[in-house]
DNA sequence: GCCGAACCTCAACCTTCCTTCAAGTCCGTC
DNA sequence: GACGGACTTGAAGGAAGGTTGAGGTTCGGC
């Protein structure tokens, strides 16, 4: 069985048949069509999928995911280093998304202390860092978590 | 000037009108009218929003900061003591997130030594403390940094 | 008392990431 | 070859957190 059917592939990879159509439409996967007309797909979906969940797990939108699926080669089946490569670009978004947590803990704290929450004067109320902060994406999106799986 | 309107509100908060609008019909906050119909805000309804704001970035829904703020005594202004004792709740929610992340990025290390994000035997793909970390909330939801402020 | 800026309401729209539904077709097993 | 479950498409819906626009009213300074 070299084939799965989007059913199958579902199940195995812990995603809704919905959530594999919508990510083929956007690009992130491919299939071959039977002469019914219907999906099938390879093997190494199964892996591609995993990426994909990993990675919105580590905040990257399916815009940007999908830019770096382009980025493996076409013509062969991706390798490990090849996934490697991917992947180890997530480790400095993470870091960044602890420390800038750290940092509005660490603020939290001293506001705990002087109760304010003053826009003027608190340093929770007043991200400085903010500017640089938004758009390194959200790391947990919650809505999706409702009816999927 | 005991009362603000909502542009003095909305540019001393630095929001929008329209999201003062929209936390109102929310019911997070709340105002007089002018027997024009215009909205006049008090004065402490500018720690309010600056509640409201820093409470979503460590992610919680407005619905949640909504629950959160109906603990506040309705009779009189809040005082130090009641917003501290509202963001002493957040504390173990950004420890948590911090946690949750780290995790993440230490089976990131350990899966780009094997590189194999696989399903069934890589544990990045297998989170088996999801069940847990859904619903924590998001800690940056980055969509509406596009147009706000 | 006039004028423009600021305000009002309500509905529609936006984005992301899907799910759900309707109406119809295919696949594989008995 | 018939049956039922799985599959097809496309459009619509939904949730969160607002923004935008139309059409109209009010405020405040000169």
């Amino acid at each position: 069985m070299t084939h799965l059917t989007i059913g199958h592939l579902a199940e195995r990879a812990g995603v809704a048949t919905s959530a594999i159509r919508f990510y083929e439409s956007k690009g992130l996967i491919s299939s071959v069509r039977t002469t019914g007309n219907q999906r099938r797909y390879e093997q190494s979906t199964l892996r591609r999928i995993a990426f994909i969940r990993t990675a919105q797990r580590v905040g990257l939108t399916l815009e940007e995911i999908g830019a770096a699926l382009a980025t493996l080669p076409d013509g062969r089946t991706p390798t490990k280093s090849d996934w490697h490569r991917l992947s180890r670009a997530w480790r400095p978004r993470l870091d960044e998304q602890i420390e800038r947590i750290e940092r509005l803990r660490d603020r939290l704290d001293s506001c705990i202390g002087c109760g304010c929450l003053s826009l003027k004067t608190c340093a929770l109320s007043n991200p400085d860092d903010e500017a640089g902060e938004w758009g390194t994406g959200a790391v947990f999106l919650e809505p999706q978590r409702r009816t999927a799986r």
